[in-house]
DNA sequence: GTCGGTTATGTGCCATGGAATGTACCTACT
DNA sequence: AGTAGGTACATTCCATGGCACATAACCGAC
């Protein structure tokens, strides 16, 4: 009978092992913080994109997002400029070097992630993949519709 | 073909989701941050427990570790003791409070974790598991023995 | 028994993120 | 047009946790 409570910690205890592993890995190689990458990662795919949108792709509040936004921005990895559909927001796009930045990091994640799945078959990984994503799914918030 | 970053987004966000709801639930229902009922738990379940012991089995820095003891301590919930067998270290250990505090708590999470999880069967669940701890058991610490 | 190296914390400083609050702006409705 | 409500941030205040450094205690080798 799986326990829950122990499901519940090794799903914690991995997520917590394999951020420090990617973190380290990205501050190491191009000095990104991973909590860099993953909004410029959102921006990056999302056209017109504002606090919010990142703020719920990643589970954190705005206010929080917002201020990332502003050490991203004053990097000089991402810029914002006021969104002409609507005076209160704006919209956040990568600068050049921005995108540059996070080519060299999407690489990088993707070979330390390759690394630290190693030893998980493909087909077990998809299973894994799946499930989260089943589990996922049940908490969308019943609201949005 | 798994993506392994999108498997990695959806890991993460899983985490920080089932975070929260079961965080929001302890603190709702005994007040009780989930953050301390965490080091409670390995308090509970290790004989002569010390600092590092938590800090090892959560996966945090032994200086958080120190302060958070501190805080559950100064709450009442748990004691430190100097240890007999090494000077350096104190053992740690629930109060009276801290016990009947550890049940309820325990009773809170596993019936909040159920509700969280009941959308995927019981034998996903065990694949789930028995994946996320192969993944663990990879990346021990190899220098540990 | 003492010296060097290691271990187990305890602390100060600092960055980050959440909660709460304030504000500009948009939308409806009158 | 004028107003009530809701939205999208921006900002302030504050707790938490990491990192680096300081300390006391242990442990072996000499």
């Amino acid at each position: 009978m799986t326990d829950h409570l122990q499901l519940f910690h090794d799903l914690v205890r991995l997520e917590t092992e394999l951020w420090g592993a990617v973190d380290a890995r990205l501050e190491n190689s191009l000095g990104l913080p991973l909590t860099w990458f993953e909004p410029m990662r959102v921006i990056d795919s999302t056209e017109g994109c504002r606090v919010n949108d990142i703020a719920e792709e990643l589970r954190i509040t705005i206010g929080g997002t917002s201020k990332l936004v502003d050490r991203i921005a004053a990097a000089g990895l991402c810029a914002r400029r006021p969104n002409p559909l609507d005076g209160r927001s704006s919209v956040i796009t990568l600068t050049k070097a921005g995108r540059a930045r996070l080519a060299d990091a999407t690489a990088e994640v993707d070979d330390e992630l390759t690394r630290l799945l190693a030893a998980v078959p493909r087909s077990a990984l998809a299973t894994l993949h799946s499930t989260l994503r089943r589990l996922r799914a049940t908490h969308e918030d019943p609201l949005a519709q």
